[in-house]
DNA sequence: GCCGTTTTCGGCCCGACTGTTTTCAGTCG
């Protein structure tokens, strides 16, 4: 059985949670969940790196010990060491600490003086009101540890950053408008452009004396007020999103904009070169000895610690401080910067608006073309394309193209690549296409192995563009189809297509470090709206987002070529 | 357990809120 990555980090959180429970050095917990946390974000194949020969502990955060350890785990998919743990402390606990409320201090103490080892025990102790009579208990703690069991499973799932988005910023006109307040933006992986996100983090520079905290627990919206402080509060709305607001003075906008943007690892890393220069950084400010020397603007902040300015989506802790250190870092590409867009559908298949409506929209997006990327014929339930009705398609996109000034329609498809690899329609209607966009649609359970191939063999032919999707998932639905995607973007390089960045904000799947890796590898992105209504064309935001999280520059996407320069791209593929 | 153009040992980010406390531990972000 293969072991992958995340296997690895699972292993690596676990023992973190269990050292957790047992006391154990906070730091050598810590060494562990960072591992762990290097270890998802990698891009690379760990069994692959090791077969190679690489030396993992060049990898930040891994030194000798946990390398022995990733190799003992992709050996035997575990270690003696969480063997060991095993023994002494259940692995059920470390459901426990899933739990809102409850740590490690208290987890290993429901353990030790009541035996409680899984959710339904503890559910039934803290019933009978056995919990308050530990110490540091109360009543209030145990009837708090009841209602978060009760709504746990709710609580647990993450926001897609579109439905994020539509609480967030009504949310934050509402704030603007409370008297004594100034600045009010949403920080955390909101800001950071995280496909998902699992709470809002608000902050607001005020006026001393503004009513900014009253008016927040009292938004419409809210259903629950978790806490309530003076410069702090957390609440949940009705819809489960829990929203945490801060409130700062004027002066300390800065730092404390870039405290709670993020991420806590790339905050951890630059407050550490801040001690180096004997600064200390929190959230209102920079602070040489009892002296505030800066923090009003995050460029302060940075530059404080010898740093240029890094872009919210990139503090991942994942390079960008060595990078902004030696004045590296890529210039991100913007909205602004696609010409156009080269997956859409129409109402010739599961689209909602004719091609006329959908191209129109792209016109207004500002874009110089757009490929019409209809389904092909074994999509049946969106009424795909067979090589006659794909003919009238392109008659259509030429009658068209003569008519409408100011866009140029490409023809497209986007075709089924059928289980053993081979495309849904005949070489000789793809010939007359401007670019051929290929799509998994079935068959998403194929082992690793014959999903890569699969789709391998798929990119081989001769008027393959790009792959659209490439892995599949559905946020909050469908998980990512089993595929190798580091060497299917070593194959796009060979083979010389194009790798689609899916905008639809359930989709967004070749994800930030896959991002990274095709640029790396000088594999073009294409950033895909997909977009089957009008309105779908704004979903693009969300996919320049996820470039920006891959550290993309506009050079290393597709379509931000003008139209001439298009063509000769999509001319290399197309034989 | 990791890490080092100050260190191979002794550090490892920092503050707010809650509840159970009588001055603070635990948890969270």
């Amino acid at each position: 059985m293969p072991v992958h990555n995340e296997d690895v980090a699972a292993v690596f959180d676990e023992m973190a949670d269990l050292l957790d429970i047992q006391d154990a050095n906070p730091f050598r917990v810590r060494a562990y969940r960072n591992a762990a946390r290097t270890v998802r974000g990698l891009g690379r194949d760990l069994g692959e790196m090791v077969e190679q020969g690489k030396d993992l502990t060049k990898l930040p955060g891994i030194g000798k010990d946990l390398a022995e350890k990733i190799e003992e785990i992709l050996e035997s998919g575990t270690t003696q060491a969480l063997k060991d743990l095993h023994k002494e402390v259940p692995a059920s606990l470390g459901e426990l600490l899933r739990i809102p409320g409850l740590g490690p201090k208290r987890v290993k103490a429901i353990y030790k003086e009541r035996k409680i080892k899984t959710l339904k025990q503890l559910e039934k102790a803290a019933r009978k009101g056995e919990l308050r009579e530990l110490s540091g208990f109360g009543a209030k703690t145990e009837q708090h540890i009841l209602d978060v069991i009760a709504a746990h499973r709710e609580t647990e799932r993450r926001f897609l950053l579109s439905v994020a988005a539509q609480y967030a910023e009504p949310l934050v006109e509402y704030l603007k408008e409370i008297k004594g307040v100034k600045q009010a933006v949403v920080a955390g992986s909101y800001r950071r452009g995280k496909e998902t996100v699992g709470d809002l983090d608000i902050l607001v520079t005020a006026k001393k004396g503004s009513p900014v905290m009253d008016r927040f627990v009292e938004y419409d919206e809210v259903d629950e007020v978790v806490s309530k402080g003076t410069t702090r509060a957390t609440v949940l709305l009705r819809s489960g999103l829990q929203v945490d607001l801060r409130v700062v003075p004027e002066q300390s906008f800065g730092a404390a904009l870039h405290y709670f943007t993020g991420s806590k690892a790339h905050n951890i890393q630059v407050r550490r070169l801040g001690q180096q220069e004997k600064l200390k950084i929190n959230e209102y400010g920079i602070f040489k000895g009892e002296k505030r020397t800066a923090g009003t603007t995050e460029a302060e902040v940075f530059k404080s610690v010898g740093l240029a300015f890094i872009e919210p989506e990139l503090r991942e802790d994942r390079g960008e401080i060595e990078a902004a250190r030696k004045k590296k870092l890529p210039k991100l590409i913007a909205l602004d910067d696609l010409k156009g867009d080269l997956h859409t559908h129409t109402n010739a298949t599961d689209g909602r608006a004719d091609m006329k409506t959908m191209v129109k929209a792209a016109r207004d997006m500002g874009f110089q073309y757009v490929a019409v990327t209809d389904h092909s014929k074994r999509l049946t339930v969106a009424k795909g394309l067979d090589a006659r009705r794909l003919r009238k398609q392109m008659e259509q996109i030429d009658e068209l193209n003569s008519e409408l000034k100011g866009i140029t329609v490409l023809k497209g498809i986007e075709v089924d690549i059928l289980e053993d690899g081979s495309l849904d329609l005949s070489d000789v209607v793809l010939s007359e296409l401007d670019l051929v966009v290929g799509a998994v649609h079935s068959h998403f359970d194929l082992p690793r192995k014959k999903q890569t191939s699969r789709i391998r063999r798929a990119m081989d032919h001769k008027y393959f563009t790009i792959l659209a999707h490439p892995t599949g998932r559905l946020l909050d639905e469908r998980d990512a189809y089993d595929v190798d995607l580091a060497q299917v973007v070593r194959h796009a390089a060979q083979r010389g297509c194009y790798l689609e960045l899916n905008s639809q904000p359930q989709r967004l799947d070749l994800v930030d470090t896959y991002c990274q890796m095709a640029r790396e590898e000088g594999v073009l992105v294409s950033i895909n709206s997909d977009a089957h209504v009008p309105g779908d064309f704004e979903h693009l935001r969300f996919g320049i987002g996820q470039a920006r999280r891959g550290w993309l520059e506009k050079a290393d996407v597709l379509n931000t070529r003008p139209l001439n320069q298009l063509k000769k791209l999509l001319n290399k593929t197309m034989g």
